[in-house]
DNA sequence: CGTGCTTTTGAATAGTATCAAGGCCGGTGG
DNA sequence: CCACCGGCCTTGATACTATTCAAAAGCACG
C-alpha cells in the first residue's frame, strides 16, 4: 500500500535552505544525520495518522503537506498547510494523542528525526531551538487568527480567505496561477464549508473575472479584488 | 485610567512554580530581574492592545487573562485563555502587527521582559527555550483542534465545549463551580456564537440540571453529561 | 428609587447545509 | 477507437439552524 523510499541524506548537502536544522552547530549535523530518516511520500500518502502516537519531529524538505483532522461526523478538515521548511508532528506531552494527521499533497520528501535524540539536540543547539520556538509562536498566532475568521466570515469570505491562504503558503506564478492544485473538496476542507458552497462561490468569482479555474488549477486574476472582499478582517497574509 | 502598580520582584523568591523562568540557569536570574517589570492589572485592564507593536514577552504570574481579537464587524472573540505560568505576546517577526490583544479577567500580576534581553536569554538558557518551545507547540495543537470544533459543532456543543474549556484552563471546585466567573457575553466570545444563543443553551442545560448558574457563577453539576454532548469530537480537555 | 446594562425569551429573517439531478471529464474495457 | 462507467463538479430546490431584531424582566449602580 504505502511504498516508501528511504534516503540517507547528509544535512550538509541539503538544498532546502530554510530548514531549521541549518541552525544547528556543525558538530551536531553528523549526529542528526545518523538519527534521521528521509522518506519520499507519493501524493495522497499518509505521513502520520490521526490519533496515533508520534515518535518524533518531521521536517518538510520538499513538497506540500496538509495537516488534517476528521470530525465526529466524518467531515475532514484541513487545519494547516505546510510547505518546505515547515515542521510537523512534534509531540507535546507524552502519552497524549492528538486527532491530527498529515497527508502529502504532492510528491514530498520528509525528514524524520526520532524524539530520542531530539532533546539533546535542543539543549545543545540553542539557535535551532530558538528558531523552532519562533516558528511555533508564529504558527500559533496564525491559527488563532484563523479561528477568528472561521467564526466571523461568511461563505464567500471563507473561500476567498482559503485562496489567499494557499497563495501565502505555496505562492503563485506571475500570472496568478497557484502553485498548489487542490480539488473543490480540499478547498472546502480549508474553508470549513460544504463543497457545494465552494463551487457556488468559485462560480461567482469567475463571473466577476476575479479568478479563473481549469480542473484543479486556480488562477488569481485580480488578487487585489479578493483582498477587498476579505477586507480589513485583519488578514496577516 | 490605567493605574498600574510596579513590583520589583526577585524571580528566585517567586511563588509561581510553573513559570518558565524557573528553567533558566541561576546565573541568569539576576539579569532577568533587572530587565523585568512585574505589573499588577485590575480586572478588565488591557495588558496589550490589538494591532499595537509588542516589545517583549509576558509571563502570567498570577490571575487570569483572555487573549482577544476584534472582528471587522466589531465582534470581539476570545481566541485563547491564559492562566498562571502561561505566556503572552511573544513577538513573531519584527514589524509584523497582529490583531490580538490581552485583557485581565481578574486582578492579575504579569511579568514583562523586554525583547532586547530575551534573545540572549534564549540562547544561553536552552532548558528555558526548550520548555517555551514545547508550550507553543502544545498551544498550537490546541488552537488547531479548536478551529476544527468551531467549524463542525452546533450551538449547544459550542457552549458545552466552552464550559469544559473553562474548567480545563482554570479548574473547578469539588462541587463543580468554575474558578473563573465569566459573563454570558464573554462565554459567547469563547463559543463564537451570539450571546442570545448562549443564554438559550444555558437555559436548556439548566432545565436538564446539568449545570447551575447564579450571576456570573457557573456550576457544572454533571460534567460527565456535558462530555457526552460534545461526544467523541476528539476533545483534548 | 429610578437609570442603564445585561439577560432572557419570542418572532422574523438570512444564510448555509442538505438533498437531488444533470453535466463534465477521466479511466477502463470491449 | 469508441462506448460505458464512475467520480467529481455544478446548479437548483428545500429544510434547518443560527443571527438579528425586538421587547420585557432582572440586576447592579448611583
Amino acid at each position: 500500500m504505502h511504498r516508501i523510499k528511504k534516503h540517507l541524506l547528509d544535512c550538509n548537502n541539503c538544498s532546502t535552505n530554510n530548514c531549521f536544522v541549518k541552525h544547528c552547530l556543525a558538530d551536531w549535523i553528523p549526529i542528526i544525520n545518523l538519527g534521521k530518516n528521509c522518506v519520499t511520500y507519493k501524493k495522497g500518502q499518509i505521513i502520520f495518522s490521526e490519533n496515533a502516537p508520534i515518535f518524533g519531529i518531521y521536517f518538510v524538505k520538499k513538497g506540500r503537506v496538509k495537516i488534517i483532522s476528521t470530525g465526529v461526523k466524518g467531515k475532514m478538515q484541513i487545519v494547516r498547510l505546510a510547505g518546505e521548511g515547515h515542521v510537523l508532528g512534534h509531540r507535546g506531552n507524552k502519552n497524549e494523542l492528538y486527532p491530527i494527521g498529515a497527508v502529502a499533497l504532492d510528491d514530498s520528501e520528509i525528514c524524520f528525526i526520532n524524539n530520542d535524540i531530539m532533546y539533546d539536540v535542543f539543549i545543545s543547539n540553542p539557535e535551532f531551538t530558538y528558531s523552532l520556538m519562533m516558528f511555533y509562536s508564529i504558527e500559533l498566532r496564525k491559527s488563532e487568527i484563523r479561528s477568528k475568521y472561521l467564526a466571523e466570515m461568511n461563505c464567500q469570505e471563507k473561500v476567498v480567505a482559503a485562496l489567499l491562504y494557499l497563495q501565502d503558503v505555496y505562492g503563485a506564478r506571475a500570472d496568478g496561477t497557484l502553485n498548489a492544485k487542490l480539488s473543490t473538496k480540499e478547498v472546502s476542507q480549508i474553508a470549513a464549508i460544504s463543497p457545494e458552497q465552494v463551487s457556488r462561490q468559485l462560480s461567482l468569482l469567475k463571473k466577476q473575472k476575479f479568478i479563473f479555474t481549469d480542473r484543479n488549477k486556480i488562477v488569481l486574476n485580480q488578487p487585489e479584488k479578493l483582498r477587498e472582499i476579505v477586507g480589513r478582517h485583519g488578514l496577516i497574509f
